[in-house]
DNA sequence: CCTGTAAATGAAAATGATTTTCATTACCAA
DNA sequence: TTGGTAATGAAAATCATTTTCATTTACAGG
């Protein structure tokens, strides 16, 4: 069903942008790919460095704010001071996920059970919003906050 | 029904937790209270300040941060560099609400519609997980992203 | 296959929200 | 009333992210 053409599916993504195709763009989008949870933006960076010296921070940040804006990447904010990125996927997909959270110790867990109910309520309400503000709805979030059985037992 | 005792509901929350009752606390709970929605902690520090120009900017975030820990307060983050914070509601309650977010120009939109859908996925979806991962949940955070009306248009 | 040009890039500096430090003050239990 | 400890504010430190700016590069058009 992919592959229309010849290059990797987002290469007509960023062309329809006019955006360019640039080493480090392929290079941060394998490692999105190749990632199955939220990363950081430095994160990123080390392994782009790893396998290009050439592409700075700087271009990670940059290259991660277009995927946002484009709804490529879903940007999450867990409370710890730094942003993770994940490449979005449709809420039906095997890997959809969302996120526990610590407030205490910060650790994160990740989901994938209970989709059933919430892809039902997504679908529902993206489109009821949609409609509603006139808004062309590219990513959600959704996180539970709380304390883990580690730090929920003492007080 | 509440008013048990004599004094603001918050302060057995915080005698429970052997925390002080103290000015600044007393001024950024009015302030939370009074505000209907998210806010950051440097406008609290505004608001606070004019009343009590004791009260430094430090004040605020240790308070704020006490806040979330024990699940008075939620912490939002929208993207734009700056925490946002609102006192929890109950999913039922009438001003319980969520958020869409622009990701061009950054804009919000808190929307009270459409919960009926929602009341029920987060029921459920609280019990399940607090169940399976043992997991005190306190709050939760469901956000909507894309392009509003304005931004969505171009290109 | 060249070439011009706007987009993309990296290094370094700037920014700015949040946190830490530390000396001082003030709750509140006894 | 008082001692011990939590709370506080000012100032400094932190550190993720953004901006600046001079240079490089993708790629449309010839």
């Amino acid at each position: 069903m992919p592959g229309h053409g010849r290059g990797p599916w987002w290469h007509e993504r960023f062309q329809e942008k006019g955006w360019r195709i640039t080493p480090a763009r392929e290079v941060i989008m394998d490692i999105l790919h190749n990632t199955k949870e939220h990363i950081s933006a430095a994160d990123i960076y080390v392994k782009a460095h790893a396998v290009n010296p050439a592409i700075g921070l700087t271009t990670v940040y940059r290259t991660l704010d277009m995927l946002e804006k484009t709804g490529i990447v879903q940007k999450f904010d867990f409370g710890d001071g730094m942003a993770r990125y994940e490449l979005i996927n449709n809420p039906g997909a095997k890997d959809h996920h969302h996120h526990l959270i610590c407030l205490n110790c910060k650790k994160i867990i990740d989901y994938t059970e209970f989709m059933e109910d919430e892809v039902d309520f997504l679908e529902k309400t993206e489109k009821k919003l949609s409609d509603k503000y006139r808004f062309k709805i590219t990513g959600h979030v959704i996180n539970f906050y709380g304390l883990c059985k580690e730090c929920g037992s003492g007080r």
